[in-house]
DNA sequence: ATGTGTGTAGACCGATCTGTCTACTTAGGG
DNA sequence: CCCTAAGTAGACAGATCGGTCTACACACAT
């Protein structure tokens, strides 16, 4: 019997990464879940609730993720690691992450565009967390603060340009070129 | 009267643009246009044949947009050129795009995420003759056609990134910063 | 033992979806 | 003059949408 909810945003996640979220009804949900729709609005009180669900539970698999991906390696080593963690994405060779149709949040923002909506509002905070992920590995490395931000967010570019590379254009090699721009940033500020 | 199929291929695109195709009706483009339900059935067989053509329509738009934009200028000027033009669609300096509601490519493709449908194959396309446009600006600049193609790569992944986190992440700056970044990297190829 | 919480199955509601159809209008060319 | 193409308004069809509701079952704590 377990958790019900939990089966519920799962069921809702596969299909909704795999075919976006207005082109997925609840009924779908429930016949691929084989869960009562009753009890799914005993658990949500609307579609909007059960996909802001889904956010945040790809939200938490893909930190849990890339912090195990990123694991005891830090400054240049991490930044391999960090795009070879995308190679593997992008290629399917990486089980914890569901095969690749592009980020589930960019995805998901392109279907809630208005800045102010609170789903999209949960894309935007997931971006800012994977780069507070990727700052601590940065910051054992270099000691200059600013430096270390304009470093940031140039990965940052490069990650979320890999990602639509690999979707749009089916680029599944943008994670490797990307990662060799990223070195050559790094041997630039000398790390 | 006109182009009615322009004056409806018009009307989706801006309802698609903002709200995302799924989740917008023929009857909303209709009511929108002022167009009766039969001549748009005239004009498409169905509303994914409306939809190809909305994102033929964007794509001759941003191509012709773009252009104009680089026109007369080469190799490190363009390139400076290209994300200077970004940042001012970003932040609404340019009537000739609508306001900004991310890439209406990548919003489509994330809809549309099947790599072989042919709206998303549409997609993939326009990526790659943006990349040509920028492709024949810098073979103006550098002549080892490989160091060519990897920048030219750099560039776009560059773009992407900045459009992404302009969008998702609402960072308006986005652009400056890839500029940042393209600069330093026209700089270590010596042009 | 009896309620309370969680679950199932599925009928049902009104709204909306894509797409078809009828009936009528208008403009232009042979 | 009349035929055809392109247009309008809008009813209609059948499916699906999100969401509510009834009726029932089981577990478990008071």
């Amino acid at each position: 019997m377990v958790d019900k909810r939990e089966q519920l945003v799962r069921a809702a996640f596969d299909l909704f990464y795999r075919d976006g979220i207005h082109a997925v009804g609840v009924n779908r949900v429930l016949s691929e879940s084989g869960i009562a729709k009753k009890t799914l609005y005993h658990h949500f009180p609307g579609k909007d609730d059960l996909v802001a669900a889904t956010v945040e539970y790809r939200h938490n698999a893909f930190l849990l993720w890339l912090e195990h991906r990123l694991e005891a390696v830090a400054g240049k080593k991490a930044v391999d690691a960090l795009y070879d963690a995308l190679d593997d994405w992008f290629n399917g060779r990486d089980d914890a992450l569901q095969p690749f149709h592009g980020c589930f949040f960019i995805n998901v923002s392109a279907e809630f565009g208005d800045p102010e909506h609170p789903i999209h509002r949960l894309c935007a905070e997931h971006k800012r967390q994977v780069a507070a992920i990727v700052r601590c590995k940065l910051a054992a490395c270099l000691d200059d603060n600013e430096k270390t931000e304009q470093l940031l967010e140039a990965l940052m570019l490069l990650k979320e340009g890999a990602i639509v590379q690999a979707h749009v254009a089916g680029d599944k090699q943008a994670a490797l070129k990307a990662k060799d721009v990223a070195r050559m940033l790094l041997a630039s500020v000398g790390c």
